[in-house]
DNA sequence: AACATTAGTTACTTGAAAGTAAGTATCTCA
DNA sequence: TGAGATACTTACTTTCAAGTAACTAATGTT
């Protein structure tokens, strides 16, 4: 008998993928890094930190992340308005990990940018 | 003065994210994690284990990850062709902080899960 | 003689993510 | 009086990753 992969049997339906899917899109671990680096940070000053992002992703990204929970938006009912975000302990301790990715990533770019080189020709 | 965040200037070049996009795409994680669990594997057992994939991109696939040299492509030169493909130790060290992410995501997908549940309503 | 096997390639199509650009509400300040 | 600030929304367009399906080479098998 050979042994079977559990894991990806009905992969397409799979919780873990459906977490990670999220970690996986342009802009959500971007953001995820920036408001680890500070208190809080409204929605004009995350969009001039990030440079390249439009409004419309940055919102959309802000409301994804708010909705798994991983960061918190504070509206302050003032005129003109004031939005501030700031990372929850949840989107922390998914930040732990994706900063050992980062680091990973650093370690070992030279590397790979060596072996992509390399595998080009 | 304001605390720059140096992280993030000319990030469109960025190598940690050229090296990360490809952990985004649809199916690079999941390759590793297979050839994580195994000695080596054939192309097409590989296929019939992930299942919902195509040739295609099985090939693709195969093929940046070699170029990052994240796996290793080995042709016997047998009729019909037989290449198998394994992990390498630089693969390895990247499986074990991407098992760190599965691991959350499987410790925080109902609490997740929960949170998108009342965003939504 | 035709079918199976293996590990692909090729050409074309689709769909979702992302980008663009303009519009919105409300107040303050010059 | 009209321009600026803030945090968006909306409608439309583009792009590219991914999917589909057919084709390939070389041999062994019936």
């Amino acid at each position: 008998m050979e042994k079977k992969l559990e894991i990806f049997s009905h992969f397409e339906e799979c919780p873990v993928r459906k977490v990670l899917n999220r970690c996986g899109d342009k802009w959500s671990v971007l953001i995820l890094l920036v408001l680890g680096e500070v208190d809080n940070m409204r929605f004009n000053k995350l969009h001039k930190t990030i440079g390249d992002i439009s409004q419309k992703m940055l919102t959309v990204t802000l409301r994804t992340l708010e909705a798994d929970g991983l960061i918190k938006r504070t509206v302050f009912p003032e005129i003109p308005p004031r939005v501030e975000y700031e990372i929850t302990e949840r989107g922390k301790s998914l930040l732990v990990h994706i900063n050992k990715l980062v680091d990973w990533a650093e370690e070992n770019m030279e590397d790979i940018m060596e072996s992509r080189a390399k595998f080009e020709s």
